[in-house]
RNA sequence: GUCCCCAUCGUCUAGUCUGGCCUAGGACACGAGCUUUUCAAGCUUGCGACACCGGUUCGAAUCCGGUUGGGGACGCCA
């Protein structure tokens, strides 16, 4: 069995086309059978470098691999060979303009598909018109050079979006010309934007690599594009790759168009950073710090680098929001969030932040235990509550009122920037009288 | 307009093929509580759906028909 992922050039892999290329996929690996790719750049026009390096690029990302690579811009000869015996068959004819087009005489009758997901399909050609094979260009057209190439690569299941339906019965009579046997059919549903209709920017359309780039995890993605329109059963959310190849059949997959839903990507985007190790997700950690400024991201060695996301990794939805919440742990200085230093940091604390710095300043063993002993004594001899005096000193150290747990926060911190950054903000407040 | 596809909580879905086990299960989101120095996470809990109308049947979310609603296709794009 043999089933192929058809993109096409002129734009971008998005998340459509990612499910559809991901479940022909599982159903070859089910089915130990073979996926091929092949690369629809018939359109010479609109057919980009970029795009195809995007497509190849983000399905490698996804963990999608393939067993072939086709191109159709290398197979024009082959389209024109076939076209032209539909022409010697009189079973196409030649455009009356004049301007080389080879047309396809649509043939009147009734045809239908037994469509593994839907059922039985019938369709009247009648209502269809004549398509033209060959383009005035000599290039082939789409519903051609598909029927032509399923059929000589082997094909033996097309897997599908919905879309393609109305495609079927102009193929259909195309494989019965062609004299080609049929392969089967499974139209997969589409997935909607939030709004009702196609994927657009707004509605989460965005290229593959651009979820990438927002800091996702590709076993997320695409435990998130199995869920659409699929399910293993069980009430079992988190599926990988390889638990799924097992589990997976076509047959199961729904009927019912899919509404891209990001809050459940976000959920289980945190849920694979959370399972991920901290030493794994340092290296993935390090271009998303270097892009929010941090020159130095590539020489932070795991060790720096490891207990920092220990503390981020499990509040963390995205690698973005972890870079985030890990670069001020190696900036130089603390950004302060505005709306945090006018609420915690308005007020004179130099005071009491002297006292503590003391104290951190001499514990000799600089850990959290010990950091919060001596935090709570200090706060008890000064008289203030921990929160008083907690809220200004997180701010302080991290520029922010969020974060984990303020003693493991400081031990991870160090002893040195921790009175570095406490002393710059008692200087904030002698500078200011 | 014509043709085609689809119809379970706001969203993703289980259940539909093989009617009774469904006063419809799970997850996300949302609300409440616990925990906590904060925000999350985690745990407990609440809200919440078989689109509608007819039929078949002792019995229908499940089968049939219609209505409505949504989506898709009608390119010398793919």
């Amino acid at each position: 069995m043999k089933v192929r992922f058809a993109p096409s050039p002129t734009g971008y892999l998005h998340i459509g086309g990612a499910r559809t290329c991901l479940f022909n996929w599982l159903y070859a690996r089910a089915n130990k059978g073979s996926f091929i790719l092949r690369i629809e750049d018939t359109d010479q026009a609109r057919s980009k470098k970029e795009f195809l390096d995007e497509i190849l690029f983000s399905l490698k990302w996804l963990g999608l691999d393939w067993d072939e690579v086709h191109y159709q811009s290398q197979r024009f000869e082959i389209y024109r060979d076939l076209a032209q015996r539909l022409l010697a068959d009189g079973k196409a004819y030649l455009a009356e303009d004049g301007s080389g087009a080879i047309i396809y005489k649509m043939p009147q009758k009734t045809v239908s598909v037994e469509d593994m997901i839907h059922g039985s399909i019938v369709f009247d050609t009648a209502l269809i018109k004549d398509q033209v094979l060959i383009k005035s260009d000599q290039s082939p057209t789409y519903n051609f050079a598909c029927v032509v190439d399923d059929a000589a690569m082997g094909i033996t299941h097309i897997i599908r979006g919905d879309d393609h339906i109305s495609n079927t019965p102009k193929q259909l009579v195309l494989y019965e010309a062609l004299g080609y046997s049929l392969p089967k059919f499974a139209h997969i549903p589409m997935i909607l934007g939030s709004g009702g209709g196609r994927m657009s920017k707004r509605a989460g359309a965005t290229a593959i690599s651009e979820y990438r780039t927002l800091g996702f995890l590709p076993q997320a993605l695409v435990n998130y594009l199995m869920l659409l329109g699929w399910s293993p059963g069980n009430n079992q959310e988190i599926i990988s790759l390889k638990d799924a190849e097992s589990k997976f059949d076509i047959c199961d997959a729904n009927k019912t168009a899919a509404t891209f839903d990001m809050n459940k990507l976000l959920w289980l985007n945190s849920q694979y950073i959370k399972n991920t190790s901290a030493e794994d997700l340092a290296g993935l950690l390090r271009p998303f710090l270097k892009e929010r400024g941090l020159e130095d991201a590539d020489n932070l060695d795991g060790k720096s680098l490891v207990p920092v996301l220990q503390l981020f990794k499990e509040r963390a939805s995205t690698l973005a929001e972890l870079a985030d919440a890990a670069k001020p742990f190696f900036a130089e200085t603390v950004e302060f969030d505005p709306a945090a230093k006018e609420k915690f940091l308005s007020q004179d604390i130099s005071g009491p932040f002297n006292v503590l710095r003391e104290r951190f300043a001499q514990l000799p063993d600089f850990h959290a235990p010990e950091i919060e002993a001596a935090f709570r004594k200090a706060a008890e001899d000064l008289g203030m509550s921990t929160k008083q005096l907690i809220h200004p000193l997180r701010v302080a150290l991290s520029g922010k009122t969020v974060g984990p747990g303020m003693f493991e926060m400081i031990e991870t911190l160090g002893r040195d920037r921790t009175l570095k950054r406490m002393e710059r903000v008692i200087l904030l407040f002698k500078q200011s009288v």
